[in-house]
RNA sequence: GUGGUUAGUGG
């Protein structure tokens, strides 16, 4: 069975959902019992392709099987459903699982607060997070993560450095993901000289930039006009071995495109080819 | 015998 399911898992994580789902029924036929995990594994990935139908299907059959499902079961069919535009689902299996008997933990609230915030569903979102308070569940960093990212998202940007000073008062450190979040969501609220304040201070707190990082630097910049300090951040970030990738270089092309600096784009677009990256 | 499953970031 663990056998069986560490394939399964791992077809699902490479998005082969048709070979897990052969997997899964030879499995069955080998007379080899689907367990808690391998279900869990199978709800991943049904979910993951937005399989919402199927994933019904399944979860009838695992318990029907007398599997038990556990927090792990409803906390990824809260995530999976979140993921496939079906939020109000979401709070419904979170209704379902605590009337039977199973606690909602930190990543039931923060999968279900982040699917809420992306569904635009704001109020909700902090209506979840109180109620995760006072059940004495503490938000942790990803919870406010998705605060974070959604807020700035929206443009909220006081909102977001508000829940920035709030998670760090309670000893929660911002790590790369946060500041990623926080530089990004700046930059695309013109708050240009913020952004850059929060990228020294994420270095000055040993905290080292990576290619997402500076991504969004680059992309940021270019479109605030500052073209030659992002060509700038593109040879530091390749000096400190932290190698643009396809998303790097589209993201570079593009803003150059737009600043009219079409030669300077043509010059990435070689060095892309020249490392083996095609623009797309 | 910490063996397999779940949450946050860039074009």
């Amino acid at each position: 069975t663990i056998t069986y399911s560490s394939l399964i898992d791992g077809l699902v994580k490479a998005n082969e959902m048709n070979e897990a789902i052969a997997i899964f029924t030879q499995m069955e036929e080998s007379g080899c019992t689907p367990d808690t995990i391998s279900y869990n594994s199978m709800i991943a990935g049904l979910l993951k392709a937005k399989e919402v139908n199927k994933t019904l299907v399944i979860l009838t059959q695992m318990e029907k099987s007398g599997c038990s499902l556990d927090t792990i079961t409803y906390n990824t069919l809260i995530d999976g459903l979140s993921k496939a535009n079906h939020v109000k689902k979401a709070l419904v299996v979170l209704t379902q699982m605590e009337k039977r008997g199973c606690t909602p933990d930190t990543v039931t609230y923060s999968s279900l607060i982040d699917g809420l915030l992306k569904a635009n569903e704001v109020k909700k979102a902090l209506v979840i997070l109180s109620q995760m308070e006072k059940r004495g569940c503490t938000p942790n960093i990803f919870t406010y993560s998705s605060l974070i990212d959604v807020l700035l998202k929206a443009k909220e940007v006081n909102e977001a450095l508000s829940i920035l000073t709030q998670m760090e008062k309670k000893g929660c450190t911002p790590d790369m993901i946060v500041y990623n979040s926080l530089i990004d969501g700046l930059f695309k609220a013109n708050e240009v000289n913020k952004a850059l304040h929060i990228l020294t201070q994420m270095e000055r707190r040993g905290c080292t930039p990576d290619k997402v990082t500076y991504t969004s630097v680059i992309d940021g910049l270019l479109k605030a006009n500052q073209v030659d300090k992002a060509l700038a951040l593109l040879t530091e970030m390749d000096k400190k071995g932290c190698f643009p990738d396809t998303i790097t270089y589209t993201s570079l092309i593009t803003g150059l495109l737009n600043a009219n600096e079409v030669n300077k784009a043509l010059v990435i677009m070689t060095q892309m080819e020249k490392r083996g990256m095609l623009p797309l």
